[in-house]
DNA sequence: CGCCTGATCAAACGATCGTTTGAAGGATAG
DNA sequence: CTATCCTTCAAACGATCGTTTGATCAGGCG
C-alpha cells in the first residue's frame, strides 16, 4: 500500500488511528495490523507488546513536541519582559502544528486525550516519567507572572488549562468546523481562542 | 456483601468502578460481576448486554444531574439580574455534588470522561441523543450576559470550559486535598475557583 | 400441597484476544 | 555459489471475551 513507509511506521500510524477511535484495549493488533496491511506477527517482532508498541507510538510524538516547547518557552523568557499569552503559546502553538501539520497528527491528540484517562499503572508511569518535568517548567515560568495567586490557586487553574486544551484539541466538542474553512484555518482559530480564554482565566481576580 | 442494595445496584456500581479504572473494553463483565458479588449472567439477565448495561450506568446518575442543572439554572434565571456566575455554577455545583457526595460519584465522573473520548457511535448517539440539549440550554442562557461575544466564539469558550470541568472533576489533575480539609470544604474550594477562572475565560475581550 | 414466576447458578458456546513458533523469503557479504 | 542475517509469513497456542443455556432455588397464591 505504502511502500516507501517501513513496516514499524505503518503499525505505528495505523494503531494511532485505531487507538484514538476505540481505545488501547478496545482496538484489536489483529486489526492495527490489517490496516497496516503487514502480517501480525509484525508488531510482537518489532515492538515486543502491545504495550510496548503503546510506548513507542507515544514517544513518535512526544519526543519532538516536548522539545519544541521547551524551545518556544525558552524564547519567550529571553524575551525583556515575558508575558503570561507568549508562554502560553509556546505550551500550545506546538500541539496544534503537530495536529495539524503532520500526517496523524489529529489522530494522536485523540490518543493523548486518552492516555489521560487511563488509570493503569504501566502508561501513566511511562508518561509521567519521561514527560511529566514538562508540565512543572511551565507552571514555573507562569509563577512570577501572576504573583498575587497563592501556589494553590494557581495549580487549580493549570489543571483547568490542561484539561480544556486536551479536550479541545481532541474534537470532542460541539465546535465543528465549518464547511468553507480549511483544517488548517480551523486549528488557528481553535488556538487563538483557546490562548484568549485561558489567559483570561489565569488572570481571574482572586 | 451489602445485601440491602439489589443486584442490578451493585452490578452498576462495580460496573462504575471498574470503567472508570480500565475503560469499557478493558474491564470485562467477569471482572464486574465478581466484584459485584453477582453471578455472570446476571449482567445480561438485568441488563441484556453490556453495551445496555454501559447506557443504564449514565442514565442512573445523568437523569438527576441534567434536573439538578436545569432547575439551578432556572432559579438563576429567575432573579432580577442573573449573573454569568449563578449560571454557571448552576452547570458546576449539580456535578461536584454527585461527584463529591454520593457513593461513588468520583468514579462516574472518570466514566463520564472516557465516554468523551469514545468515537464509537452507540455511546455518543445515546448522550447526545439524551443529554444534549442540557448544554444548548446554558448556551442559550449565557448568551446574553456575553452579547459582544460571537456566537461562535461563545460556542468554543464553552467547550473549553466543558473540558476543564470535566477533566478537573475526574481527578485526572495534580490538585490533591491537603489532609487537613475536609472533603466538603476541598469541594466547595474546587468549585470557587473553577467558576472564577471559567467566568473570566468566557469574559475575556474579543 | 402443586403450580407458577422471577432470580440465580454452574457450565458451556463460539469468537477473538495477545503472543509464540518454525518455516520461507530476500538481500548482502565472502 | 553458499552462508548469514533480518524480515515476513501462515498457523497455532492457551487464555479470555460476551453471551446463552438449562437446571435449581425461593416465595406467593390457589
Amino acid at each position: 500500500m505504502h511502500p516507501h513507509f517501513s513496516t514499524k511506521e505503518r503499525i505505528l500510524s495505523a494503531a494511532e488511528e485505531l487507538f484514538a477511535r476505540h481505545g488501547f484495549a478496545g482496538a484489536s493488533l489483529r486489526q492495527v495490523t490489517a490496516a497496516a496491511n503487514v502480517n501480525l506477527a509484525a508488531v510482537n517482532y518489532h515492538f515486543g507488546s502491545k504495550d510496548n508498541l503503546i510506548n513507542e507510538l507515544f514517544r513518535r510524538r512526544l519526543d519532538e513536541l516536548t522539545a519544541r516547547r521547551l524551545e518556544m518557552l525558552e524564547q519567550a523568557e529571553a524575551q525583556p519582559k515575558p508575558t503570561l499569552e507568549a508562554i502560553l503559546e509556546a505550551f500550545v502553538l506546538p500541539a496544534l502544528n503537530l495536529a495539524s501539520d503532520q500526517l496523524g497528527g489529529s489522530a494522536f491528540m485523540r490518543v493523548l486525550a486518552r492516555a489521560y484517562a487511563e488509570h493503569d499503572q504501566t502508561l501513566r508511569k511511562f508518561l509521567s516519567g519521561n514527560y511529566g518535568h514538562v508540565l512543572k517548567r511551565f507552571a514555573q515560568a507562569i509563577r512570577p507572572l501572576l504573583p498575587e495567586l497563592d501556589k494553590e490557586a494557581l495549580y487549580w487553574r493549570l489543571d483547568f488549562v490542561s484539561g480544556a486544551l486536551t479536550y479541545a484539541m481532541s474534537d470532542f466538542g460541539a465546535v465543528k468546523r465549518p464547511p468553507g474553512r480549511s483544517e488548517e484555518d480551523h486549528r488557528r482559530q481553535a488556538a487563538r481562542e483557546f490562548v484568549r480564554f485561558a489567559v483570561a482565566g489565569l488572570r481571574a481576580p482572586e
